[in-house]
Order: structure tokens, then sequence, then C-alpha cells
DNA sequence: GTCTATAACTCGATAGAC
DNA sequence: GTCTATCGAGTTATAGAC
């Protein structure tokens, strides 16, 4: 692969800084001495934050389904799916202050144009449907000990989001590990 | 009790404030058109926004742990103690686009004093400690389909924020009741 | 495509009158 | 305690040269 063009080096920066910082927590003067490159030409690549914001996010979006369903061809059991899906979420924490870009999106959420905030919902939604498929295949026969396949999807997702948070705010990644030990131990 | 004076009616706009746009997302100005009060005049109760949102997070501090022990002496049961708890930071969300404090900080951690963030780990620890020993007493005997106390705890406190984000996210609180369901189900 | 220069605005914060 | 007035820095965004 040729060194990266302008436009994805601003764009892999600017989905880190909206990780570590939120939407309202970084400027084109942070994405320029972040690439080396004078702020006025960053409006050239996308001549609004707002164009910016959105084009991460329907990226991050792409880049993160495509991940999931590789689970799906390599991995054998939903469980161990549902393994790979935590351990993805963790991942994403790096050094426990990087959130993943839905939750780092959603408390400046007034500050989205509506473009965003649809492609924000289109992604948690195409997540929602993955671990409802998952969660399927793990409970048929349906067990007592779980609830419906949809509510074990809304539950996982609202765990791995808030154990991130969790993790973030200490800025350490183990209480990410924590919070999630109990629902990995319930997988068979 | 009488009318409120300026400083409790400050700290009330600014609380409300911050868990709809995150620290980052308020500014002085909106404080002032929100109380009817000049900015300046803010300066004189609170001299650095710094100081103002470790204020307001001290007293949701205190509010909120105040409100939890009270459940343990109106409800007689563990059970009935974590449905009041989820109970509670549904009732947070309002009309589901509000967050508990906590998560509304934590993206903005960087403009967090280190007071503040302190406050912000030193409450959810309290939070956490008070599931643990709800969950002890739940779970004695032990089962096997829970995890330890400290790690059901955690994973309690992560599925109540991350469930308050699915709703943020899409202004609907319904989302968080979704989320919590199977758990609520699980409890005896 | 990238640069310099700058417009137009908002931010937190301060000075000093009342 | 609250006001008017203002400062200096930071913000997104634009104009125009190269």
């Amino acid at each position: 692969m040729a060194k990266a063009d302008t436009k994805t080096r601003l764009m892999d920066a600017a989905e880190q800084l909206v990780r570590h910082r939120g939407a309202d927590g970084f400027s084109y003067a942070d994405l320029s001495t972040s690439i080396g490159i004078q702020k006025a030409s960053i409006h050239y690549h996308f001549p609004a934050k707002s164009d910016l914001l959105q084009a991460i996010m329907e990226q991050y979006s792409r880049q993160v389904i495509e991940i999931l369903e590789g689970f799906c061809d390599t991995l054998p059991s939903p469980a161990e799916q549902l393994r790979a899906f935590v351990d993805f979420y963790r991942l994403a924490l790096q050094e426990g202050d990087c959130l993943c870009l839905c939750v780092a999106l959603t408390i400046g959420k007034e500050s989205l144009s509506e473009g965003t905030q649809k492609a924000v919902l289109n992604f948690r939604a195409a997540v929602q449907k993955w671990l409802e498929n998952r969660f399927a295949q793990l409970l048929s026969p349906p067990s007592a000990t779980w609830g419906s396949p949809s509510e074990e999807a809304a539950a996982t997702l609202a765990l791995v989001e808030g154990a991130q948070v969790s993790a973030r705010i200490a800025t350490d990644p183990r209480h990410f590990d924590h919070a999630t030990r109990a629902f990995c131990n319930r997988l068979p």
C-alpha cells in the first residue's frame, strides 16, 4: 500500500482525537499540529468540521461491521464470536483512555449534524442486529437464565460501552475486564 | 423552604446543562441566559468553571449516595434494592437525552480539574461498594449463574451507564428499558 | 493542494462602578 | 452581589497568492 494520502491521514488522526476527547474536545488546530499541515488546508478536504465527523463515523461503521462479520467466518461457535466481540471493545480502549467512536460522539450529540447522528444510529442498529443473531444461535433452545436475543443483544452492547466508560474515567483498562468478566463466564 | 439563592440556582442549572451537553458543551453564557444573570456575576460565585464543575459533582455525589442508602432502609430485599437502583438511573434519563453526571463528565475528562476527577472516582467507588453489598446479600449462598459480588457490581454499573448512552443517542428512554430488562428478570 | 492572512465569533476571566 | 465593559486567547471558516 502506498503512503497514505492527506485525506486518509486526516481522518485517522481525527478519529483518534474524537475518541480521546470527544467531538467538542478537539479543533482543526490540534489536527494541524498532529499531521503537520496548516489549519486552512484541512478545509480543502473537509469544508466544515461536521463533514469530517460524518466521514470518520461512516468509515468507522464500515470497518467495524466488516470485522464483526469476519468473526462469523473465522470462529465456529456463537459463544466464541461473542467473546471476540467483547475483546474487540477491550482492544479499542488502547491504554485505557480511548472510547469507541459511538460513545465519544454521544455526549456532544447536539453539535453533530443530522447526517452524523443518523450514521451513529445506523451503526448501532447494525451492531444490535449482529449481536441478536449471535444470541439467537446461542439460545436455541431458549434458556431460563437468559432473556430474549433482542434483550441480550441490547444488554451486551450497553455492557461493553458502559465498561469502556468505567475504564476511561479511571484510565485503567482492567476496569473493563472486571465489569465484563461475569458475562464472559456466563457464556457456555 | 425559602426561594433558592443564586448559588443554588446556578448549580442546579449547571448540572442540567452538563448532563445534557457535557462539560465542554456549555458556557457561562448559557448559564447566564438560563437563570437570568450576567456572565460576569457568575464568576463571583464560581471564579473558574472548574470550581463550578467540582461543586456540582460533589453535591451530586452526596445526593445520590443518600438516595441509595435510603433504598436500604425502605426496601426489604437486595433484589428490590437493585431494581430501585436501575429505576433510579432510568429516571435520570428524563426525556431520554440526559445522562448521569459521571458519564457526562467522562468524555471531556481532560478538561476537568484534578479535584473533580477525584470526586468522580470517589463517587463511582461508593456506588460500586453499595452494589457489592447488595450482591453479597443476594448471592449468599453463591449461585452458579452469577459471578462474584464485585464482578456483578461492576457489571451492573456498566450496564445502566451503557443503557443510558443507548437511550441518549436515540433520544428514546425505551432503549434503556430494553437493555436492562434481561438483568431485572434474572433477579429473584 | 497547501500556504499566509484574516474575518467573525465565542470562550473564560478580570476591572471597576454601583 | 450584580452590573457594564473589555481583554486575550481560541474557535470555525474564508479569501486569495503560489
